[in-house]
DNA sequence: TATATCTTGTGAAATCATTCACAAGCATCC
DNA sequence: GGATGCTTGTGAATGATTTCACAAGATATA
């Protein structure tokens, strides 16, 4: 669904007013059965001759996915990634506001990352408390990365997306997913010895 | 099979020696019939009444992905994101070497990344002839990725994973791979609404 | 050695997902 | 306005994956 969402905004700054199911499917490496079959899930929205209103259909996945709405981020551990999450412009662009990033590190606590002053960790339960985010980054070495996901699910975080190498075991509620870059190399080796024979 | 990698590596650390199909299901969140058809693939290397060796299992796995060879790698842009990935010790860790950093940006060319000169993106070419990495990854803003893909494509890399949050279009005999971050969070966020009703 | 207890490996059954195929709708052109 | 050309939406068929279920091997116990 993310990514039919990226081929209409592609598609759009084509200038096109309209794609057809054919069209997405070739983008995305998949048949026009498919295509349709996922759209038609959600309710039927193209007409038959012409295809999708590109502007139509963009703005129905972003209901569907939640996306016409903004949602606040923190972001915990202010390393090297951290901050680049904290810099990353992406996030913005899609209605992720990030609005607080915590350190345990009294080095980086108090350096300001793109307008945002690094809190202390003890500070963030009362922060979650107070300012309700939505959806907490975490990226923080392995071995403390299970212990804050309970922590920040106890504060009332609702979703969580994990960038520590290790994977986690989600409280009851809480959504989960992991972005593991040392497993992502691991499936492209394989992929390149199983295509050598 | 990363996965199963992963939960193997954090029961060796706990000591154990030995592990059930029912406990890596548990991990991964699946059932024990699922983990079994998954490892029957590559071979039988359990024994009934006990489950598998942890060390056994670890290093089967770690063969049959290409991982008890050391992988050469280059980065392709020096930003954020770029310089957090020179600077991952999970890389080297499971033997991912970087063996350059790229970029156009005259002001980031020389500076040093963890030991790594970063370098001017025209010499890349040569480079890849030169050192052959295996594997590419991409850090560059959407729009210069897919140029840069068939760039490196063509000087002779087979792997690329790009960090770009846009979908590329893979040449002939490359196995691409991608990490979009706020592709990530829409999904999150998907499963958010959903579960609220 | 016999018995009881685990756990694997794997056909068969059931479930899930993809592809096929086509009627029906819409637009366009003569 | 009727014929033509596209394209959707969707049942039916096909294919893939997951789960079930159980024989058979291994260990432990007495």
């Amino acid at each position: 669904m993310s990514l039919y969402l990226r081929f209409l905004e592609d598609h759009r700054r084509r200038g096109k007013e309209t794609i057809s199911s054919g069209d997405l499917a070739a983008l995305g490496g998949t048949t026009s059965a498919q295509v349709r079959k996922d759209l038609s899930f959600f309710g039927s929205f193209g007409t038959r001759g012409l295809g999708y209103s590109v502007a139509a259909l963009s703005h129905r996945i972003r209901e569907i996915l939640g996306l016409e709405r903004e949602w606040r981020v923190i972001i915990i551990g202010a390393g090297k990634i951290g901050a680049a999450l904290a810099q990353y412009r992406g996030f913005a662009e899609r209605g992720f506001h990030v609005i607080g990033v915590y350190d345990v590190d009294r080095a980086q606590i108090g350096k300001s990352l793109n307008g945002l002053v690094i809190q202390d960790e003890s500070a963030m339960d009362a922060d979650i408390a107070r300012l309700k985010p939505d959806i907490a980054l975490i990226a923080v070495p392995a071995e403390a990365a299970q212990a804050l996901l309970d922590r920040v699910a106890k504060a009332g975080v609702r979703g969580v997306l994990n960038f520590a190498p290790t994977p986690l075991h989600a409280p009851e509620g809480v959504k989960l997913r992991s972005v593991d870059m040392a497993l992502e190399l691991e499936i492209l080796t394989y992929a390149l010895v199983g295509s050598q024979h």
